[in-house]
DNA sequence: CCGCATCCAGTGCGATACTG
DNA sequence: CAGTATCGCACTGGATGCGG
């Protein structure tokens, strides 16, 4: 595993290679509104599993962007937050969003477009062509 | 094949579908700098096969961000250019490539970081851990 | 509740060779 | 020059089950 962050030279890929992933972004998208706890990270993105869900943050987690902290409390509890690092992407998550809609509506398939805030993913899955 | 565009409902994950792939941001930034030709391209990104080239265009075409063009004189030359969607993408890739190099220096991992003129990409290939 | 270990399918992409 | 066809590998991520 340990996915390890040769990330490429070029910024411009270095930055994707950090955001993309099935999830990663999503999952920082949800961070964005405040740290959240694995469960509650779970329950907010349904269609993603446990597994996938530590994947990512792992790999988010290595590249600075997100930051792990076990609850003083309870120590089966754990919280995931942004670090600064990964707020300072905020602008970017947003811009990436606003395009994303302009491309959709580009393309007149404003249809499949779902509200950001549909976390909730029925599950494509073998959804193809 | 066909790369079927069965993209993703949330605007974000859009985004990234259509940007993200080995090259296609390369591809794109060069095409910022005007339209090209097929083998221009593979000359300008040496190490990116012609398969994964074509591939990648058509990708990109097939998105809505890249025209084709046969050459009116020559029938054996072909143009590639970005649509005007596929313009609309400047701001986010110059975004991205700011955030690139913050991240690289947040990280203090700037000596690997390459001017992003050098689209000239040795090879990383099986540069792992 | 949190996380890891396995297993496994899909596929992205690289190498290479061939056609018009 | 532009594009297609084949093959092969490595990696991502989904399902499931175990352990702390």
């Amino acid at each position: 595993m340990t996915i390890i962050k040769r990330l490429p030279g070029l910024p411009i890929e270095r930055a994707l290679g950090v955001i993309s992933g099935r999830w990663k972004a999503v999952i920082i998208h949800v961070l964005l509104r405040g740290p959240k706890r694995t469960c509650e990270l779970e329950q907010q993105i349904p269609s993603l599993t446990q597994k996938v869900l530590i994947q990512q943050l792992r790999a988010l987690e290595e590249h600075g962007l997100v930051y792990r902290k076990v609850s003083a409390d309870d120590t089966r509890c754990v919280d995931y937050g942004l670090t600064p690092l990964g707020l300072s992407l905020e602008p970017l998550i947003v811009q990436l969003q606003k395009w994303g809609e302009h491309h959709a509506e580009a393309l007149g398939d404003t249809e499949r477009l779902l509200p950001c805030e549909a976390v909730v993913r029925p599950v494509p899955k073998t959804a193809k062509k």
